[in-house]
DNA sequence: CCTTAAGCGAGACGGTACGTCGGGTCTTCGT
DNA sequence: ACGAAGACCCGACGTACCGTCTCGCTTAAGG
C-alpha cells in the first residue's frame, strides 16, 4: 500500500510550464533547476523527488510521448515514408526539440541510464513506425528490405545534420527526396 | 610590431596536452577550464587570451583542423564515397571525437560565432571533399546530381545517429550500405 | 471534554530515547527533528503536536525537571551552601547537559516564551533553594544577607564558566570554595 | 614571496560591516553566510576563503580582539576588581555581545578548535588582567590569593549569568558586589 | 453500537541555507 | 606585454532541515 502524502499533480504541472517558458525564453543550456523551482513556484526537493538531473526533467517534460503518431498508409511505400520524414522534420525544428536537443543529446552521452531510455522512448517508437511502412510495402510486392534501422537512420540523420551540425535550417524538398533515396537504396543490391 | 613579451608557445602546448587527458578521463561536460589550467600549469588568464571559451578551447585543440584527407580516387563514385564514409565513421568514432561532439554540439547551438566556424571549418570541408568527388564522377560520365550537400548529409547523418542518437556503435558495412544508397539517390528522378 | 483518540505516551518514551540517543552521539547542534523522528519512528506531526521547537522538546527531555533536590541541612551555610555548588555541577557536567546547555542557552535567548519557561523552572528553583538556605542560616542567627538570587549567581556563574566559556573541566574543590565566597560576601557590608 | 592577487581589504570592511547591519537586526541565529554574502555584495568564496563558519566569521568580526584595556590602577584591590567587573558588564551588555554571545557559546562547544582560540584571544586575556591586578594588590601588602582565574570566574559568571541565564538585566551595583565578594573571598581560609 | 474527532506513521509540500564548484574578470609580482 | 597565481563577484549545484500539509489508518470516548 502507498503510505505518506501522494505526490501532487500540482507540481507536475507547475514545474511543465516552468520549463517551457524557460526553455522558450533562454534555451536549454541557460535552464536551472534553481531557475525552474524558482518559476513554478515550487520547492527544489519536489523538483529532485521526481528526476535525478535536469535532462531527465527536461526530458520528461518536452519528449514526454506524443509519439503515437500513426503513419499515414498511402498506398506507396516512397509516399509513405516522404511522409515520415515530412513529422520527423516537424518534430526536430518545432519549438521546443530546437532549442533541447542538441544540449539534451550531450547530456545522455554522459548518462547510459537516461540514454537507454532516450534510445527506447524515441529512437525505438521512429523505429517501429519504419518497420510497419516497410511491412506494409513488402505485404503489397514492393521491394522493402531488412533493416528498418538503416531506413530510419537514412530519414533521421540528414535532417539532424541539417538541423544542427550545418545551418540550421531544412532545404525545401528534403523529404521527398530522402524517401526517394531510401527507396533507391533499399531497391539496390550493395555489393555489386 | 608586436611589443612586450611574446606569447609562449609551451602554453599551447600544455593546454592542447591537459585537455586531451582530462578528456580522455572524465568527457567533455566534466571538463572545466579551472581543470585545464591547473593540469597544465598555467594560469586562466592564458587561456582566455586564446580561447573565449571552453568550447572554442576543445574544438581548436581537439579538432584543430588536420582534415586535408585527400579523397581517394578510385576510379568510381560509389568506391569513393565509401572511402569518404569510411573516413568520417574513423573520424567520429575516434578517441576524442566521440567524447567530444555532443558536447560540442551543443555548445554550438548556443554560439552562433562558433557555429559558423564549425559549419566553415569542418562541414564545409567535408562538402568540398564531397563536391570533388562528384565532379570527378560527372567527368567520367557518371550521374552525378548537383548538390554536394545534400550527398554529404547523407553520408554523415546516419553515421552520427548509429553514434550519438541510437545505440553508440556503427553497424558493420555502413560505409558500403551508405554509399550505395548515395548513389542510387543520384540515380533517380525526384518527382515521380 | 477530551473526545478523539488520546495521545499514546509511547510515542514522548520513542522521543525521549531517541532525543537522548542523538545528543549522545552528536551533540545538539546536530540533532534535527527529521532525525528525531526517524530513529523514533514516530511522525514529525506527532512532535509538533507536543513541542513548537526543538529547544522545546530538548527542554522537556531532558531538563523534564525533577530538580526537586531538597537542600541538604547540615546545619552551617557554609556546608549547604558548597552541598547546594556541588550539586550545581554535578547537574551541568551531566551526561547531556553538558550537550545541551550551551546550545540550547542559544535558542532562548531567541524565544522569550521558552526563556521565561527556563527562568521559572530551573533559575527560580535554584533560587528558591538558596532562599531556604538562607532562611534556615537566618533562623540560626547567621548572617545571610537579603538576596538570593545574588548568592545564586554567585554559585551558577562561576561554574558556569568553567565548564562552558573556559576549558571544560570544574578544578578541584570548586564547590567549597565558592561556598567560602559566598559566606564572605554576606558577612561583608558592600559600601564602605 | 607571495603570489597571486592579494586579498581585498575591501571585502573584510563590507562583510564586517554587513555583520554588524544583520546582527542588529535579526540576531545571531538568523545571520546566515548567504545573507552576509548578498548584503556586502560579496561571493560567498570570499568569505570562506577567510573563515571556515559563521561562528569563526562573526568572532572575527565582532570579537576581534582590541581588549587591551589596561586595568585602572585606583590603588585599592576592591576598587580594582570592580572597575574590571564594570567593564565586563559593559562589554557583555554592548551592542554586539548581547546579540552573539549566547550562540557563539554554543557553536564553540561544538567547534574544539575556535572554542580555544576563544579561550586564548578572551578568557585567557581578561585573566591576565585579573593577574595583573591581583600582582598589583600583592605588591601592596593585601593579601590576593593565587588563582586569578578563580577570582575572574568569580566576577564574568555572576554576569554572564543575569545577562544570558536569568532575566537578562544587571542589577544596579552589581559590579561593587561581585568586587566585595572576591575580596572577601580572598581573605578567607578555605577549609575550616 | 456506531459515529466521530483526534491521534498515528509516513512522506510530500514550499522554502532557506548550506558548502562547493565553475565561469569569466581583474590584480598582483616576476620575467 | 606576457607569464603563473590566485582573489574577485556571480550563480548553480545537490543536500539537509524547517514547519506545514495531506494521506489512509487506528483508537477510544459520547451519543
Amino acid at each position: 500500500m502507498n503510505r505518506g502524502r501522494p505526490r501532487s499533480g500540482h507540481v507536475d504541472e507547475a514545474v511543465a510550464d516552468a520549463v517551457r517558458a524557460l526553455l522558450a525564453e533562454a534555451g536549454y543550456q541557460a535552464l536551472s533547476i534553481d531557475g525552474v523551482a524558482a518559476r513554478a513556484g515550487v520547492g527544489k526537493a519536489g523538483i529532485y523527488r521526481r528526476w535525478r538531473s535536469k535532462a531527465e526533467m527536461v526530458f520528461a517534460v518536452v519528449v514526454h510521448g506524443p509519439h503515437p503518431v500513426a503513419p499515414a498508409d498511402s498506398g506507396s511505400l516512397r509516399a509513405d515514408l516522404s511522409a515520415l520524414a515530412e513529422h520527423i522534420i516537424d518534430l526536430l525544428s518545432g519549438p521546443y526539440a530546437r532549442l533541447v536537443l542538441p544540449g539534451l543529446t550531450a547530456d545522455l552521452s554522459a548518462d547510459p541510464a537516461l540514454a537507454a531510455r532516450f534510445q527506447a522512448g524515441v529512437i525505438d517508437a521512429e523505429r517501429a513506425l519504419v518497420a510497419e511502412i516497410l511491412d506494409r510495402a513488402r505485404a503489397r510486392g514492393e521491394d522493402a528490405g531488412d533493416d528498418p534501422a538503416f531506413v530510419h537512420a537514412l530519414l533521421l540523420g540528414p535532417i539532424y545534420t541539417y538541423l544542427f551540425l550545418a545551418g540550421g535550417e531544412v532545404p525545401p524538398g528534403l523529404a521527398d527526396r530522402l524517401a526517394s533515396a531510401a527507396v533507391a537504396a533499399l531497391g539496390t543490391k550493395e555489393s555489386p
